[in-house]
DNA sequence: TTGCTAATTTAGTCCAGCCTAAACTTGTTC
DNA sequence: GAACAAGTTTAGGCTGGACTAAATTAGCAA
Protein backbone atom coordinates (compact mmCIF):
# COMPACT_ATOMS: atom_id res chain seq x y z
CA UNK A 1 0.00 0.00 0.00
CA UNK A 2 1.05 3.21 -0.61
CA UNK A 3 1.07 6.12 1.85
CA UNK A 4 -2.39 7.98 1.35
CA UNK A 5 -2.00 11.10 0.10
CA UNK A 6 -3.57 14.78 1.39
CA UNK A 7 -6.08 13.88 -1.00
CA UNK A 8 -6.64 10.76 -0.25
CA UNK A 9 -6.66 11.27 3.81
CA UNK A 10 -9.22 14.71 3.12
CA UNK A 11 -11.77 12.92 1.73
CA UNK A 12 -11.42 9.62 4.27
CA UNK A 13 -11.67 12.58 7.18
CA UNK A 14 -14.81 13.88 5.68
CA UNK A 15 -16.28 10.78 4.65
CA UNK A 16 -16.15 9.95 8.40
CA UNK A 17 -17.28 13.14 9.52
CA UNK A 18 -20.15 12.86 7.06
CA UNK A 19 -21.31 9.75 8.47
CA UNK A 20 -22.24 10.93 11.76
CA UNK A 21 -25.96 10.00 11.59
CA UNK A 22 -26.27 9.16 8.54
CA UNK A 23 -24.90 5.59 7.20
CA UNK A 24 -24.60 6.41 3.32
CA UNK A 25 -22.46 9.28 2.46
CA UNK A 26 -23.59 10.70 -1.24
CA UNK A 27 -20.66 11.29 -3.56
CA UNK A 28 -22.57 15.23 -3.78
CA UNK A 29 -22.78 15.78 0.16
CA UNK A 30 -18.34 14.55 -0.32
CA UNK A 31 -17.90 16.74 -3.75
CA UNK A 32 -19.96 19.68 -1.66
CA UNK A 33 -17.79 19.77 1.43
CA UNK A 34 -14.73 19.27 -0.06
CA UNK A 35 -15.19 22.40 -2.71
CA UNK A 36 -14.63 20.20 -5.48
CA UNK A 37 -17.00 19.19 -8.16
CA UNK A 38 -19.70 15.89 -7.80
CA UNK A 39 -17.56 14.56 -10.94
CA UNK A 40 -14.37 14.60 -8.61
CA UNK A 41 -15.77 13.11 -6.13
CA UNK A 42 -17.38 10.08 -8.05
CA UNK A 43 -13.48 9.47 -9.19
CA UNK A 44 -12.09 9.29 -6.20
CA UNK A 45 -15.00 7.43 -4.37
CA UNK A 46 -13.72 5.11 -7.28
CA UNK A 47 -10.19 4.90 -6.53
CA UNK A 48 -10.61 4.73 -2.70
CA UNK A 49 -12.88 1.58 -3.83
CA UNK A 50 -9.90 0.29 -5.58
CA UNK A 51 -8.13 0.45 -2.75
CA UNK A 52 -10.48 -0.89 -0.48
CA UNK A 53 -10.75 2.07 1.93
CA UNK A 54 -14.36 2.33 0.99
CA UNK A 55 -17.10 0.39 -0.22
CA UNK A 56 -18.72 2.17 -3.13
CA UNK A 57 -22.23 1.31 -4.36
CA UNK A 58 -23.20 3.30 -7.64
CA UNK A 59 -25.73 5.74 -6.76
CA UNK A 60 -25.42 4.51 -3.84
CA UNK A 61 -23.25 6.31 -1.28
CA UNK A 62 -19.92 5.36 0.18
CA UNK A 63 -19.13 3.87 3.47
CA UNK A 64 -15.82 3.49 5.35
CA UNK A 65 -13.98 0.15 5.96
CA UNK A 66 -11.89 -0.26 8.56
CA UNK A 67 -8.73 0.46 7.37
CA UNK A 68 -10.12 3.40 5.71
CA UNK A 69 -11.60 4.39 9.23
CA UNK A 70 -8.01 3.96 10.68
CA UNK A 71 -6.90 6.60 8.43
CA UNK A 72 -9.54 8.95 8.87
CA UNK A 73 -9.46 8.68 12.57
CA UNK A 74 -5.23 9.10 12.17
CA UNK A 75 -6.28 12.36 10.38
CA UNK A 76 -9.11 13.51 12.40
CA UNK A 77 -6.33 13.39 15.73
CA UNK A 78 -3.84 15.14 14.16
CA UNK A 79 -6.54 17.40 13.18
CA UNK A 80 -7.90 18.07 16.66
CA UNK A 81 -4.04 17.54 18.46
CA UNK A 82 -2.76 20.66 15.93
CA UNK A 83 -5.92 22.56 17.08
CA UNK A 84 -5.85 22.12 20.55
CA UNK A 85 -1.76 22.65 20.89
CA UNK A 86 -2.14 25.49 18.63
CA UNK A 87 -4.16 27.19 20.80
CA UNK A 88 -2.92 26.09 24.46
CA UNK A 89 0.69 26.68 23.61
CA UNK A 90 0.89 29.60 20.70
CA UNK A 91 -2.53 31.41 21.70
CA UNK A 92 -3.72 31.43 17.87
CA UNK A 93 -7.22 32.53 18.01
CA UNK A 94 -10.57 30.20 18.10
CA UNK A 95 -11.51 30.90 14.47
CA UNK A 96 -8.19 30.93 12.65
CA UNK A 97 -7.64 27.10 14.14
CA UNK A 98 -9.45 25.20 11.67
CA UNK A 99 -7.98 26.68 8.63
CA UNK A 100 -4.48 26.16 10.02
CA UNK A 101 -4.73 22.12 11.29
CA UNK A 102 -6.33 21.85 7.57
CA UNK A 103 -2.90 21.87 6.38
CA UNK A 104 -0.81 20.62 9.31
CA UNK A 105 -2.73 17.57 9.74
CA UNK A 106 -1.12 16.07 6.88
CA UNK A 107 2.70 16.67 7.66
CA UNK A 108 2.47 15.02 11.50
CA UNK A 109 4.81 12.64 12.33
CA UNK A 110 3.67 9.97 15.01
CA UNK A 111 6.59 11.14 17.03
CA UNK A 112 5.61 14.89 16.95
CA UNK A 113 2.01 14.10 17.58
CA UNK A 114 2.88 12.56 20.96
CA UNK A 115 5.04 14.70 21.81
CA UNK A 116 2.69 17.71 21.73
CA UNK A 117 -0.34 15.07 23.10
CA UNK A 118 2.20 15.06 26.47
CA UNK A 119 3.12 18.62 26.01
CA UNK A 120 -0.82 19.48 26.57
CA UNK A 121 -1.42 16.73 28.83
CA UNK A 122 -3.27 14.64 26.87
CA UNK A 123 -6.07 16.49 26.59
CA UNK A 124 -9.29 14.59 25.72
CA UNK A 125 -11.46 17.32 23.64
CA UNK A 126 -10.31 20.03 21.55
CA UNK A 127 -11.07 24.12 21.63
CA UNK A 128 -14.45 23.50 20.26
CA UNK A 129 -15.43 20.69 22.22
CA UNK A 130 -15.08 17.47 19.71
CA UNK A 131 -13.66 14.63 20.91
CA UNK A 132 -10.15 14.03 20.08
CA UNK A 133 -9.45 10.48 19.22
CA UNK A 134 -7.17 7.79 21.70
CA UNK A 135 -3.53 7.04 20.08
CA UNK A 136 -5.40 3.88 19.20
CA UNK A 137 -7.86 5.41 17.10
CA UNK A 138 -11.02 5.12 19.75
CA UNK A 139 -13.54 7.84 18.94
CA UNK A 140 -16.47 7.65 20.08
CA UNK A 141 -18.49 11.00 19.08
CA UNK A 142 -22.11 11.36 20.81
CA UNK A 143 -24.45 13.45 18.62
CA UNK A 144 -26.42 16.32 20.75
CA UNK A 145 -28.95 18.02 19.11
CA UNK A 146 -28.28 21.48 17.70
CA UNK A 147 -29.05 24.74 19.55
CA UNK A 148 -31.97 25.59 17.03
CA UNK A 149 -33.60 22.41 17.38
CA UNK A 150 -33.98 23.01 21.10
CA UNK A 151 -37.14 23.76 22.93
CA UNK A 152 -38.15 27.05 24.93
CA UNK A 153 -36.73 26.28 28.43
CA UNK A 154 -34.49 24.39 27.55
CA UNK A 155 -31.04 24.46 29.85
CA UNK A 156 -27.36 22.65 29.09
CA UNK A 157 -23.98 23.18 28.53
CA UNK A 158 -22.66 24.02 24.79
CA UNK A 159 -21.08 20.72 23.64
CA UNK A 160 -19.19 21.64 20.58
CA UNK A 161 -19.37 24.92 17.94
CA UNK A 162 -18.68 23.44 14.96
CA UNK A 163 -14.91 24.38 13.55
CA UNK A 164 -15.53 24.43 9.26
CA UNK A 165 -16.89 28.11 9.02
CA UNK A 166 -14.24 30.37 10.95
CA UNK A 167 -17.56 34.02 10.80
CA UNK A 168 -19.42 31.78 12.88
CA UNK A 169 -16.66 30.33 15.32
CA UNK A 170 -16.30 33.85 15.63
CA UNK A 171 -19.59 34.98 15.96
CA UNK A 172 -19.86 32.32 19.07
CA UNK A 173 -17.13 33.61 20.81
CA UNK A 174 -18.55 37.08 20.30
CA UNK A 175 -21.85 35.51 22.31
CA UNK A 176 -20.11 33.82 24.79
CA UNK A 177 -20.63 30.47 23.29
CA UNK A 178 -17.48 28.47 24.11
CA UNK A 179 -17.76 24.50 24.86
CA UNK A 180 -19.27 23.97 28.44
CA UNK A 181 -20.88 27.11 28.54
CA UNK A 182 -24.34 26.82 30.55
CA UNK A 183 -26.95 28.15 29.35
CA UNK A 184 -30.87 28.63 28.70
CA UNK A 185 -33.05 28.43 25.83
CA UNK A 186 -35.39 31.78 26.01
CA UNK A 187 -36.65 31.36 22.81
CA UNK A 188 -36.77 28.46 20.07
CA UNK A 189 -36.18 28.27 16.43
CA UNK A 190 -36.85 30.52 14.57
CA UNK A 191 -35.36 33.08 16.16
CA UNK A 192 -33.01 31.70 18.74
CA UNK A 193 -32.63 33.19 21.91
CA UNK A 194 -30.40 32.53 24.70
CA UNK A 195 -29.92 33.61 28.07
CA UNK A 196 -26.47 32.40 29.70
CA UNK A 197 -25.98 31.06 32.95
CA UNK A 198 -22.23 31.01 33.32
CA UNK A 199 -18.74 32.84 31.93
CA UNK A 200 -17.63 36.29 31.84
CA UNK A 201 -21.25 37.23 30.15
CA UNK A 202 -23.58 35.38 32.69
CA UNK A 203 -26.85 36.22 32.51
CA UNK A 204 -26.95 38.00 29.20
CA UNK A 205 -29.84 37.48 26.86
CA UNK A 206 -28.37 36.86 23.39
CA UNK A 207 -29.91 36.76 19.77
CA UNK A 208 -28.85 33.66 17.55
CA UNK A 209 -28.53 33.69 13.81
CA UNK A 210 -30.02 30.55 12.21
CA UNK A 211 -27.04 29.44 10.81
CA UNK A 212 -24.76 29.75 14.32
CA UNK A 213 -27.72 28.08 16.25
CA UNK A 214 -27.12 25.41 13.63
CA UNK A 215 -23.21 24.57 14.27
CA UNK A 216 -23.79 25.14 17.97
CA UNK A 217 -24.52 22.00 19.56
CA UNK A 218 -25.88 21.48 23.21
CA UNK A 219 -25.89 18.82 25.81
CA UNK A 220 -29.22 19.09 27.94
CA UNK A 221 -29.20 18.37 31.37
CA UNK A 222 -31.13 15.49 32.39
CA UNK A 223 -34.40 15.44 32.75
CA UNK B 1 0.98 34.71 -9.82
CA UNK B 2 0.13 31.44 -8.56
CA UNK B 3 1.19 30.94 -4.72
CA UNK B 4 4.50 28.44 -5.10
CA UNK B 5 4.05 25.09 -4.79
CA UNK B 6 5.86 22.63 -2.51
CA UNK B 7 8.06 21.80 -5.19
CA UNK B 8 9.17 25.22 -6.27
CA UNK B 9 10.16 26.41 -2.54
CA UNK B 10 11.94 23.38 -2.33
CA UNK B 11 13.41 23.83 -5.99
CA UNK B 12 14.17 27.75 -5.03
CA UNK B 13 15.76 26.88 -1.46
CA UNK B 14 18.03 24.15 -3.00
CA UNK B 15 19.51 26.56 -5.48
CA UNK B 16 19.92 29.60 -2.75
CA UNK B 17 21.92 26.92 -0.98
CA UNK B 18 23.77 25.57 -3.54
CA UNK B 19 24.70 29.27 -4.46
CA UNK B 20 26.74 29.71 -1.34
CA UNK B 21 30.18 30.46 -2.75
CA UNK B 22 29.72 29.09 -6.54
CA UNK B 23 27.25 32.26 -9.00
CA UNK B 24 26.02 29.35 -11.20
CA UNK B 25 24.17 26.65 -9.96
CA UNK B 26 23.86 23.52 -12.45
CA UNK B 27 21.00 21.80 -13.15
CA UNK B 28 23.02 18.40 -12.26
CA UNK B 29 23.67 19.95 -8.80
CA UNK B 30 20.06 20.47 -8.28
CA UNK B 31 19.24 17.16 -9.47
CA UNK B 32 21.20 15.65 -7.33
CA UNK B 33 20.24 17.41 -3.90
CA UNK B 34 16.67 17.12 -5.14
CA UNK B 35 16.66 13.48 -5.19
CA UNK B 36 15.71 13.75 -8.95
CA UNK B 37 16.17 13.12 -12.81
CA UNK B 38 18.89 15.80 -14.31
CA UNK B 39 15.94 15.95 -17.05
CA UNK B 40 13.40 16.93 -14.50
CA UNK B 41 15.36 19.71 -12.93
CA UNK B 42 15.69 21.22 -16.31
CA UNK B 43 12.04 21.15 -16.69
CA UNK B 44 11.49 22.83 -13.51
CA UNK B 45 14.62 24.96 -14.29
CA UNK B 46 12.17 26.06 -17.57
CA UNK B 47 9.13 26.56 -15.70
CA UNK B 48 11.07 28.97 -12.91
CA UNK B 49 12.32 30.75 -15.66
CA UNK B 50 9.11 31.61 -17.34
CA UNK B 51 7.65 32.62 -13.58
CA UNK B 52 10.37 35.09 -13.46
CA UNK B 53 11.79 33.17 -10.53
CA UNK B 54 15.28 32.32 -11.89
CA UNK B 55 17.65 33.28 -15.15
CA UNK B 56 18.21 30.12 -16.96
CA UNK B 57 20.79 30.04 -19.69
CA UNK B 58 21.13 26.73 -20.95
CA UNK B 59 23.91 24.64 -20.09
CA UNK B 60 24.77 27.46 -18.04
CA UNK B 61 23.42 27.40 -15.03
CA UNK B 62 20.80 28.93 -13.05
CA UNK B 63 20.35 32.57 -10.70
CA UNK B 64 17.79 33.42 -8.55
CA UNK B 65 16.16 36.84 -9.48
CA UNK B 66 15.22 38.73 -6.35
CA UNK B 67 11.23 38.00 -6.09
CA UNK B 68 12.77 34.14 -6.46
CA UNK B 69 15.28 34.29 -3.71
CA UNK B 70 12.15 36.16 -1.58
CA UNK B 71 10.26 32.63 -2.14
CA UNK B 72 13.69 30.78 -0.84
CA UNK B 73 14.38 32.83 1.75
CA UNK B 74 11.24 32.83 3.38
CA UNK B 75 11.02 29.06 2.81
CA UNK B 76 14.76 28.57 4.79
CA UNK B 77 13.09 30.93 7.27
CA UNK B 78 10.23 28.65 7.84
CA UNK B 79 12.67 25.39 7.78
CA UNK B 80 15.26 27.11 10.43
CA UNK B 81 12.27 28.53 12.98
CA UNK B 82 10.85 25.04 13.07
CA UNK B 83 13.76 23.34 13.67
CA UNK B 84 14.15 25.39 16.18
CA UNK B 85 10.68 25.51 17.80
CA UNK B 86 10.83 21.26 17.68
CA UNK B 87 13.84 21.45 19.20
CA UNK B 88 13.08 24.17 22.17
CA UNK B 89 9.73 23.79 22.63
CA UNK B 90 8.71 19.86 22.12
CA UNK B 91 12.37 18.54 22.62
CA UNK B 92 12.76 16.65 18.73
CA UNK B 93 15.68 15.30 19.12
CA UNK B 94 18.63 16.79 17.00
CA UNK B 95 19.12 14.42 13.88
CA UNK B 96 15.38 14.37 13.20
CA UNK B 97 15.04 18.29 13.22
CA UNK B 98 15.67 18.26 9.28
CA UNK B 99 12.75 15.80 7.66
CA UNK B 100 10.64 17.27 10.34
CA UNK B 101 10.93 20.79 9.42
CA UNK B 102 11.30 19.91 5.33
CA UNK B 103 8.00 19.11 5.69
CA UNK B 104 6.55 21.60 8.45
CA UNK B 105 8.45 24.46 6.28
CA UNK B 106 5.61 24.60 3.53
CA UNK B 107 2.66 25.00 5.71
CA UNK B 108 3.58 27.92 7.89
CA UNK B 109 1.56 30.74 8.09
CA UNK B 110 2.94 34.00 8.78
CA UNK B 111 0.90 34.32 12.15
CA UNK B 112 1.95 31.01 13.40
CA UNK B 113 5.35 31.84 12.37
CA UNK B 114 5.30 35.02 14.17
CA UNK B 115 4.13 33.57 17.48
CA UNK B 116 6.78 30.99 17.24
CA UNK B 117 9.55 33.28 16.61
CA UNK B 118 8.36 35.12 19.23
CA UNK B 119 7.50 32.50 21.82
CA UNK B 120 11.36 31.48 21.30
CA UNK B 121 12.50 35.13 21.99
CA UNK B 122 13.28 36.11 18.16
CA UNK B 123 16.27 33.66 17.70
CA UNK B 124 19.24 34.31 15.34
CA UNK B 125 20.59 30.79 14.99
CA UNK B 126 18.81 27.20 14.62
CA UNK B 127 20.14 24.40 16.40
CA UNK B 128 22.48 23.56 13.70
CA UNK B 129 24.04 26.82 13.54
CA UNK B 130 22.48 28.07 10.27
CA UNK B 131 21.17 31.88 10.84
CA UNK B 132 17.78 32.30 10.89
CA UNK B 133 16.73 34.73 8.24
CA UNK B 134 14.85 37.68 9.46
CA UNK B 135 11.21 38.96 8.80
CA UNK B 136 12.17 41.11 6.52
CA UNK B 137 14.16 37.96 4.74
CA UNK B 138 17.79 40.06 5.33
CA UNK B 139 20.23 36.79 5.31
CA UNK B 140 23.49 36.52 5.42
CA UNK B 141 25.37 33.78 5.57
CA UNK B 142 29.13 33.64 5.97
CA UNK B 143 31.65 31.34 4.67
CA UNK B 144 33.28 29.52 7.15
CA UNK B 145 35.94 26.54 6.71
CA UNK B 146 34.87 22.86 6.89
CA UNK B 147 37.02 21.24 10.19
CA UNK B 148 38.11 18.66 7.10
CA UNK B 149 40.24 22.00 5.36
CA UNK B 150 41.93 23.33 8.93
CA UNK B 151 45.70 22.75 9.55
CA UNK B 152 47.06 21.16 12.24
CA UNK B 153 46.83 23.41 15.44
CA UNK B 154 44.19 25.55 14.73
CA UNK B 155 41.84 26.58 17.28
CA UNK B 156 38.23 27.73 16.81
CA UNK B 157 34.45 27.16 17.70
CA UNK B 158 32.17 25.41 15.80
CA UNK B 159 30.47 27.40 13.30
CA UNK B 160 27.40 24.92 11.74
CA UNK B 161 26.49 21.45 11.65
CA UNK B 162 25.11 21.26 8.35
CA UNK B 163 21.79 18.92 8.83
CA UNK B 164 20.74 17.29 5.59
CA UNK B 165 22.61 14.27 6.59
CA UNK B 166 20.86 12.89 9.84
CA UNK B 167 23.12 9.76 10.27
CA UNK B 168 26.60 12.55 10.19
CA UNK B 169 24.31 15.16 12.51
CA UNK B 170 23.97 12.45 15.26
CA UNK B 171 27.55 11.42 14.41
CA UNK B 172 28.54 15.04 15.17
CA UNK B 173 26.36 14.83 18.62
CA UNK B 174 28.32 12.20 19.71
CA UNK B 175 31.32 13.52 19.56
CA UNK B 176 30.05 16.64 20.85
CA UNK B 177 30.78 18.96 18.14
CA UNK B 178 27.65 21.30 18.62
CA UNK B 179 27.37 25.01 17.42
CA UNK B 180 30.15 26.76 19.86
CA UNK B 181 31.81 24.03 21.00
CA UNK B 182 35.42 25.44 21.05
CA UNK B 183 37.88 22.80 19.68
CA UNK B 184 41.54 22.58 18.74
CA UNK B 185 43.04 20.30 15.81
CA UNK B 186 45.24 17.71 16.78
CA UNK B 187 45.67 16.21 13.02
CA UNK B 188 44.76 17.44 9.83
CA UNK B 189 42.92 15.85 7.13
CA UNK B 190 42.95 13.16 5.85
CA UNK B 191 42.54 11.81 9.63
CA UNK B 192 41.36 14.34 11.31
CA UNK B 193 41.60 14.18 15.05
CA UNK B 194 40.45 17.30 17.54
CA UNK B 195 40.18 17.93 21.02
CA UNK B 196 37.70 19.22 22.27
CA UNK B 197 38.28 22.47 24.76
CA UNK B 198 34.75 22.42 26.47
CA UNK B 199 31.56 21.66 27.01
CA UNK B 200 30.82 18.28 28.73
CA UNK B 201 32.92 16.47 26.96
CA UNK B 202 36.21 18.85 27.47
CA UNK B 203 39.68 17.71 27.12
CA UNK B 204 38.09 14.71 24.82
CA UNK B 205 40.03 13.67 21.52
CA UNK B 206 37.93 12.12 19.44
CA UNK B 207 39.04 11.06 15.31
CA UNK B 208 36.43 12.51 12.82
CA UNK B 209 35.88 10.68 9.58
CA UNK B 210 35.96 12.64 6.42
CA UNK B 211 32.35 12.86 5.91
CA UNK B 212 31.45 14.17 9.40
CA UNK B 213 34.52 17.00 8.81
CA UNK B 214 33.13 18.10 5.45
CA UNK B 215 29.56 19.42 7.21
CA UNK B 216 30.82 20.57 10.32
CA UNK B 217 31.89 24.32 9.73
CA UNK B 218 34.59 25.88 12.00
CA UNK B 219 34.83 30.24 12.65
CA UNK B 220 39.00 29.90 13.47
CA UNK B 221 40.17 32.02 16.68
CA UNK B 222 41.87 35.58 15.00
CA UNK B 223 44.94 35.41 14.36
C1' DT C 1 -46.79 2.48 -16.21
C1' DT C 2 -44.73 6.53 -18.06
C1' DG C 3 -42.13 10.62 -17.67
C1' DC C 4 -39.59 14.02 -15.47
C1' DT C 5 -36.10 15.91 -12.51
C1' DA C 6 -32.23 15.73 -9.73
C1' DA C 7 -28.38 13.20 -8.60
C1' DT C 8 -24.69 10.45 -10.23
C1' DT C 9 -21.50 8.49 -13.32
C1' DT C 10 -18.81 8.24 -17.70
C1' DA C 11 -15.92 10.22 -21.27
C1' DG C 12 -12.58 13.11 -22.56
C1' DT C 13 -9.13 17.15 -21.08
C1' DC C 14 -5.77 19.55 -18.59
C1' DC C 15 -1.92 20.65 -15.54
C1' DA C 16 1.89 19.69 -12.30
C1' DG C 17 5.82 16.91 -11.68
C1' DC C 18 8.08 13.34 -12.38
C1' DC C 19 10.20 9.59 -15.57
C1' DT C 20 13.25 7.29 -19.71
C1' DA C 21 15.52 7.58 -23.97
C1' DA C 22 17.51 10.10 -27.40
C1' DA C 23 19.68 14.30 -29.09
C1' DC C 24 22.46 17.99 -28.30
C1' DT C 25 26.25 21.36 -26.26
C1' DT C 26 30.66 22.24 -24.05
C1' DG C 27 35.22 21.76 -22.83
C1' DT C 28 39.04 18.99 -23.02
C1' DT C 29 42.36 16.08 -25.04
C1' DC C 30 44.94 14.40 -28.98
C1' DG D 1 40.95 21.26 -35.56
C1' DA D 2 38.62 16.73 -34.55
C1' DA D 3 36.80 13.59 -31.48
C1' DC D 4 35.04 12.29 -27.17
C1' DA D 5 33.05 12.24 -22.37
C1' DA D 6 30.32 14.53 -19.30
C1' DG D 7 26.69 17.26 -18.60
C1' DT D 8 22.33 19.25 -20.37
C1' DT D 9 18.26 19.63 -22.91
C1' DT D 10 14.36 17.88 -25.85
C1' DA D 11 10.74 14.54 -26.87
C1' DG D 12 7.34 11.75 -25.37
C1' DG D 13 4.87 9.34 -21.56
C1' DC D 14 2.83 8.39 -16.99
C1' DT D 15 0.25 9.36 -12.62
C1' DG D 16 -2.61 12.06 -9.42
C1' DG D 17 -6.23 14.99 -9.09
C1' DA D 18 -8.90 18.19 -10.77
C1' DC D 19 -12.41 20.00 -14.67
C1' DT D 20 -16.55 20.22 -18.39
C1' DA D 21 -19.96 18.13 -21.02
C1' DA D 22 -22.64 14.37 -22.05
C1' DA D 23 -24.83 10.06 -20.64
C1' DT D 24 -27.15 7.43 -17.24
C1' DT D 25 -30.00 6.10 -13.18
C1' DA D 26 -33.21 6.67 -9.17
C1' DG D 27 -37.19 8.23 -7.24
C1' DC D 28 -41.31 10.39 -7.60
C1' DA D 29 -45.58 12.25 -9.75
C1' DA D 30 -49.20 11.84 -13.06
Amino acid sequence: MPPPTRAIEDYLKVIHDLARGADRVTTGALAERLGVTPASATGMAKKLAEMRLVEHVPYGGVVLTEPGRRIAVETIRHHRLVETYLHEALGVPWDRLHAEAERWEHVLSEDVEARMDAALGFPTHDPHGAPIPTPALDLTEPVWPALGALAAGTEGAVAEVRDEDADLVRAAGACGLFPGTRLHVEAAAPGVRVRLLDGPQADAVHPVAEALAGVVTVRPDDG
